[in-house]
DNA sequence: CGGGGAATTCCACAAGAGGGGAGTTAGGAT
DNA sequence: ATCCTAACTCCCCTCTTGTGGAATTCCCCG
């Protein structure tokens, strides 16, 4: 069998409907969650989704703007957490932690928020869009209550450094707790922050 | 006056005692605080310490063992908050939470526990460190005790959640509020996760 | 008053980063 | 059937990174 001829790949469009623009976005959305914004690099992005890198660049322009798209744009996902904390109160800390946990381990949401995280302590250009992008969702979802804004400030918070724990860091006793018993102790914490109560 | 002439910094030992070792600490330091593990490049931390990257080398050996050597070296920490937990039980919660705060807020232990937390979330080497640091201490604070080690870490990730918002990510509401009032809305909530009451 | 080792400089290197441009092929509108 | 545009690959450039080594100067111990 003669040596395959290490033919390189071709150049030119390819034929047919080929996803190339998606899979571009789930390998950056992917490899952000995993390193991060600087970590990630367009390079790598590329190479995950099998593609040439300057794709890239033809789709997206630059890396922030393929940050923004592959992850800031998904980001419908804070007037889930501000819906979850307004609805009956009586349940309102069960439901948001709920909600808050499911966005961690869906399989969708869950690389978003981890891109976000790793990203926003890093990078000073991702914490500025988690900035403007949560600040508005939450005046929004209060009225401009500042009161009500400190009382979901402080629960979500509760719930970002169980996060940071349980996902990111992985601190061992945070790791080991079973989610059902990790909800329950959790909720009531958040339903205080939440109502006062 | 005729244009000075330009003259590259001498080469060779400097006379005196000059505390080189201790600048390039410092500058490593505060460097990894503000842009996290590998945000920090050998050559700025050199430039900020006002010497040749090569010193750096030369007293350190590697980047890892500069990390080392800076920050977690530096980490007497953990055991400062084991130890405001396990105090009087009835304030043990406003204990925590005044150690906690303090240990960011503080010009010395501040860039530690940034460094620490930002380079945690990027560079698994970086968490692996800080999981090899915080688990014995707690280990050896609660005997063994893993349903106490589990009450005091859901409570260090409370403040661990608002402490990222307030210090690292900068969010608003968690921001704006007095430190006071802070202390107050997570104190009872600290002693509740510690208690259980 | 030597001489060895430590402190310090500069230079070099290979690898990888983001970005840009030129050229090739296919799809779709006319 | 023709042409414009979009998809696609390759090559290049410049900058930065971590690391290594050679050369110089000074301190300190004998």
């Amino acid at each position: 069998m003669p040596a395959p001829p290490e033919r390189p790949r071709p150049t030119g469009r390819r034929p047919g409907d080929s996803g190339t623009r998606d899979a571009i976005l789930d390998a950056a959305l992917a490899l952000f969650a995993e390193r991060g914004y600087d970590g990630a690099s367009l390079r790598a992005i590329a190479a995950a989704a099998g593609v040439d890198p300057g794709l890239i660049r033809h789709f997206f322009g630059d890396k922030e703007a393929l940050f923004a798209t592959a992850v800031a744009d998904r980001m419908q996902v804070a007037h889930l957490l501000a819906r979850a904390a307004s609805a009956d109160p009586t349940t309102a800390g069960r439901a948001m932690t709920e909600a808050y946990l499911g966005l961690w381990e869906g399989p969708d949401t869950g690389p978003i928020v981890r891109a976000l995280v790793r990203s926003a302590t890093t990078s000073e250009s991702a914490a500025r869009m988690m900035r403007e992008m949560i600040g508005p969702r939450i005046h929004d979802a209060t009225g401009g209550d500042t009161a009500l804004a400190g009382r979901i400030a402080l629960a979500a918070s509760n719930l970002l450094g169980v996060a940071m724990a349980r996902y990111v860091i992985g601190v061992g006793p945070v790791v080991d707790l079973p989610r059902d018993e990790l909800v329950d102790r959790l909720a009531p914490v958040v339903q205080h922050y939440l109502t006062g109560a």
